[in-house]
DNA sequence: CTCTGATAGTGTAGAAACAACACTATCATA
DNA sequence: TATGATAGTGTTGTTTCTACACTATCAGAG
């Protein structure tokens, strides 16, 4: 039921309204190791401090939409992976005023990385997520961290890793994508048996030559024309719980 | 970054504010068969349509604590699963204004399940989810389909059915559950196994005499020293896709 | 030219998990 | 004491997982 709580039929002048803002935590691959883009806040609260990018929504569009504003604002990359995350809501978070945050995950390529500051931050910059600042600004930790914990959840049930990959990419390049999200190392045998056995990728007759042997590159099958489920093992932190 | 996408510092009547509000879809299991709790409405719009309750957060209330509200506001249940579902912000979603609309889901046991009618619907009910309204008011229809469907996935790798049950319950009661949720025979014996080797549950010496022979109830273990994942089996459905 | 190191990719065997279903156990009541 | 009903266990063939040994193909060193 919407808007009606209250005693009476609707009266729009009764209620105080929150404001609402979109969060956007934007992922990329940056030499192979996952990173996290962040702006350093010029003006009160947390003058100086990292903070995910974000701001408030228009009436006129969309949550989505309002998060792809954002993330085109600061990289200026349309069409990448956009998830909605959760909604932080405390009262509090922010000092100035109740504000209503609905969080996204982006995933951005490895080579459309291009970022840009705006006039309400001092710097912006890709962080590692292995070696993020100490503090970020509001409750951005809380935010970050659970933006972390579901990729890696989501990255053993979904294709979600090939939105980090260029067109074309290798077998064991990807295979270092899902080492370095999910923290741990994979059997290269056995993660090459279950990645051509889900059937997920197409092969390319393009090779790429280096060092030893010369490296067929592939590509990810958007038809989704997929036998199998693309999964890796069961894992107790799978569980993908609330903040 | 809160509130500070606009080229200079905040100003906070620049903006106009959505309204925000909390939707609740309450879960139950009457007759062993899984409930929703809806609400019609008793004003426009929708004027007569069965909607999921729900109602305006407060200025100094978590939304968490909005969504406990309106669930005892409507069922007079405290302590119940609550979990944060998705955040619907679509323009246009409620013809009288902009509304976010934060919805939770709600597991409420089967045997606390009194509901009260407010002066803003003229009806409330528990509808088996086999068999609900035609049409929903709003866009309740996408909200739920996205609530059972979470629904479903979750109940394979947490303990949530557990939620559903009284203290005391026989392991296949809690196979029935399973059942009804995941919409589908299991197999007694392996589902035996399973729950027992998940160690999830504890042994009471309390039987109920029946029928046939008497039945050991059991209680679920609550300090969380399972050795295992409680995991019935890979499913496509599993993959919890945004609506 | 052949050795070596580096990268790519395959084979395989033991272990574990799964699924199907047959089987035993214990009660009430006819 | 037979029967039906519910509770609970055993068993077996199949699939999947994992660890790790193995082969393949290249560049460059000697």
């Amino acid at each position: 039921m919407e808007a009606e709580t209250s005693q009476h039929a609707y009266d729009p002048t009764r209620y105080e309204r929150p404001a609402v803002t979109v969060d956007v935590v934007i992922f990329t691959l940056i030499n192979q190791e996952l990173h996290v883009l962040l702006v350093q806040r010029r003006h009160w609260p947390f003058e100086g401090f990292w903070a995910i990018p974000g701001g408030f929504i228009n009436m006129d569009e969309s949550l989505e939409a309002a998060a792809r504003r954002e993330l085109e604002e600061e990289t200026g990359v349309r069409d990448v992976y956009l998830e909605q995350l959760y909604t932080f809501g405390d009262p509090g978070r922010d000092p100035r005023m109740r504000v209503i945050s609905v969080a996204y995950i982006a995933l951005v390529r490895a080579d459309a990385q291009k970022i840009s500051v705006s006039d309400e931050s001092t710097d912006v910059r890709w962080w590692p997520v292995r070696a993020l600042p100490d503090q970020l600004a509001f409750d951005h930790e809380q935010i970050l961290a659970y933006a972390i914990s579901r990729l890696r959840s989501k990255l053993e049930y979904t294709t979600l890793a090939f939105q980090l990959l260029p067109e074309l990419f290798s077998i064991l390049e990807l295979k270092h994508i899902y080492e370095q999200i999910l923290g741990e190392k994979l059997d290269k045998g056995n993660f090459y048996r279950k990645i051509k056995e889900s059937n997920l990728l197409e092969e390319t007759n393009v090779v790429r030559e280096g060092r030893g042997r010369p490296t067929r590159l592939w590509r990810f099958r958007r038809d989704r024309t997929t036998d199998k489920q693309f999964v890796f093992r069961w894992r107790e932190d799978r569980i993908d719980r609330n903040p």
